[in-house]
DNA sequence: TGGCTAGGTTTTGTTTTGCAACGGACCTAT
DNA sequence: ATAGGTCCGTTGCAAAACAAAACCTAGCCA
């Protein structure tokens, strides 16, 4: 059979998100799109990934309601990609993965870019709180629970038990 | 060539991190790790992902620092996998994506799992802010700069230096 | 007429994946 | 002791996704 995990039977919002950007090309052309690139051939000078794909990727991401196409020339047509709402909310998943590499791959000289935070001006650095009472993350400081009936045993509740 | 995305060209944190944990399976594998599972079966049970998939990414994610293996039996050699520091700073980047799934894939009902953050004691909601300020993130509101001069450093390049 | 641009699609190979079967190394129950 | 079970992979094969480059449509330019 084909490559492509079968996310969709894996019942969780991680699995789901990935089903949406967990292609290898998809996340890296949502990053070119919260640059400013639109164009079709933008992307494929910037990221040199193949024609075919590309046009593969930027059709499902418009049929995944994460961008949406506009024309900007009638004659000839020719269309250009935006964010929708559901695709800018993907910011933080970028910027997340952006601070992980720049920490743990770069390093200590940090990653050839950097982001300033225009309202504070300085260098953005991400952080995860919890909305409700505004602390960060710690370790081991969430517990899983299932929403619905239909039970699904994490091994998280497995571990708790033994 | 085959496949995979030449990434290391991109020079990009966001590549950078997409290298190591790009990988269509990867992520979910991450996902088990931090809810406790740390053998081969286990993973191969809960995701079934192909086994010979399923060797390569761990043999990967071993090799990037990821994750590292301790024997938890002599005879027979048993080896576990487990979160390296550097794997546990991958948690913002699920909760994040899990977020983004919980609010845009499954939408109002929410997704089928809930994460409750224990310190406060009600679900938890990722949040991103600027560590410096504090700030909730808005649009626009980060500028991008080079960080180097002339030089940009490859991924490869920062690998080696590691 | 010929050349150029933008945005793809088609064609032709190469890589990776999924699947199932096999392997070794050790336990345990009969 | 031998048969079965567990755990952790490795190997071989067909199918799917991929990469590269040629090709196509549609207009515009001169």
């Amino acid at each position: 059979m084909g490559r492509t995990a079968d996310y969709s039977k894996q019942s969780c919002a991680v699995a789901a998100t990935l089903e949406v950007v967990g292609d290898p090309w998809t996340l890296l052309i949502l990053r070119d799109a919260f640059q400013g690139v639109r164009r079709f051939e933008q992307w494929q000078d910037r990221l040199g990934v193949a024609r075919n794909v590309l046009a593969a990727r930027l059709k499902a991401l418009v049929a995944n309601g994460v961008l949406t196409t506009r024309l900007y020339s009638e004659r000839p047509p020719r269309k250009e990609y935006l964010l929708t709402h559901k695709g800018k909310d993907l910011r933080p998943v970028l910027l997340t993965m952006a601070a992980w590499g720049d920490q743990h791959v770069y390093g200590e000289g940090g990653g050839p870019h950097v982001r300033i935070h225009d309202p504070c001006g300085h260098e953005f650095k991400a952080k995860l709180v919890c909305e409700g009472c505004g602390e960060a993350l710690t370790p081991g400081d969430l517990t899983f629970e299932a929403r619905h009936e239909g039970h699904m045993p994490t091994v998280a509740e497995a571990m708790a038990k033994a």
